[in-house]
DNA sequence: GTCTATATGGAGATAGAC
DNA sequence: GTCTATCTCCATATAGAC
């Protein structure tokens, strides 16, 4: 790739801050509630500014959003590289990941049916080409665990997949954290177990809290 | 309880259709995407007249989540006096109640950490003290049903009743239901079998389509 | 209580100097 | 590209006649 100059670092330093803070905006307030002159002032420049690096908001959430993506792929080559992993363990990791970035401020709810962000993200091939690559993926390991009998072979895959994108994302980790009885990791090991094996009693164990 | 007159009687059935247009509006687009205009266009009064029902937005919305509480105690009542229900089959039935609910677009989602409505919510006793008793109930039938081996009894009760609020809104329905490729009650059996048992594979049967 | 008309404020987006 | 200042729209909320 080509070399960049100083002030082209910089500026791509710039639009990384500001990418940051959308997806830390968006997973804290979600994208009606967050406004630009929030995220102006939490990088640090003008709110004009932002528009010399996107063209709207829809845009500018939608670039937030491949980003947040792009994390995610990175995870999924991470997990399919650590050898000796069965498929179940690698969908385990994926919801680890989830929720522990979910804990760190970084994971932006679903945009909801209705909101102006959907339309943008649909018309983002950018953001579609990365969900499908993260979907195929996915969905091969949903596959694989089917087959091996980890995962209920009379769900559809689309199903599993949904549910997982769901989960990563669930509400339920936020407000037990907000009663403050519980450490962090416990309650990542509650969801994960209860993503896979419900609420029922099982014989299966919890699982020990993993960093 | 007194007799109402006539003009009461109208005035009240008005009050009732403008909860029941909020209701579906917020399970539709949310708090934040619902205007008061669309409120009023659904009722088919003007928007000012709202005001002379509710002091604002937020106490609306409240009010209808007041009213939605109100048919979730009824059909825990309706549950409650089944005979012969074990409390996990309780459970089962209030979980499904709530996504049929879902189904018919009167169920809306939480309300986000940050919304004002949430303010508003946590600042209405009558919202406060029937979320109360929907949770004191639901609360018991969680405690027999682990202590019938049931649900699993490693899990604090509040997660259980936190994750069944949750899974109540649960999006997987709305996006498999987009897909258009199965079944609503199909749709409502696997999601109630993954809530409880999870995705992975179990020697459980699935439940099968009840109306 | 219901209406029409209007006030008010907030947030996305733009203009134009530097 | 960044800034200050401004425009414009739209949604909540209110005024005042009937």
């Amino acid at each position: 790739m080509p070399k960049l100059s100083f002030k082209a670092q910089v500026l791509q330093a710039r639009e990384q801050a500001i990418l940051d803070a959308v997806v830390r905006l968006l997973a804290e307030k979600g994208f009606e509630l967050m406004t630009l002159d929030e995220v102006a002032a939490e990088v640090g420049i003008a709110k004009a500014s932002l528009y010399k690096h996107f063209d709207s908001k829809e845009s500018l959430a939608a670039a937030a959003m491949v980003q947040l993506l792009e994390v995610c792929l990175a995870e999924l080559d991470r997990l399919a590289s650590l050898p000796g992993l069965s498929a179940i363990e690698r969908l385990h990791g994926v919801v680890r990941w989830a929720l522990n970035t979910q804990l760190a401020g970084q994971m932006p709810t679903l945009p909801a049916q209705n909101s102006a962000l959907r339309g943008a993200l649909l018309a983002d091939t950018g953001y579609l080409s990365r969900l499908d690559d993260v979907s195929e993926r996915l969905g091969a390991w949903i596959v694989d665990a089917q087959a091996a009998g980890q995962i209920d072979a009379r769900l559809p895959i689309e199903l599993v997949l949904f549910t997982l994108f769901a989960r990563a994302c669930d509400p339920v980790l936020g407000v037990m954290r907000a009663t403050g009885r519980y450490p962090d990791q416990t309650l990542v090991d509650w969801l994960l177990h209860t993503c896979f094996h419900g609420l029922a009693a099982t014989a299966v164990a919890l699982p020990t809290a993993q960093p």
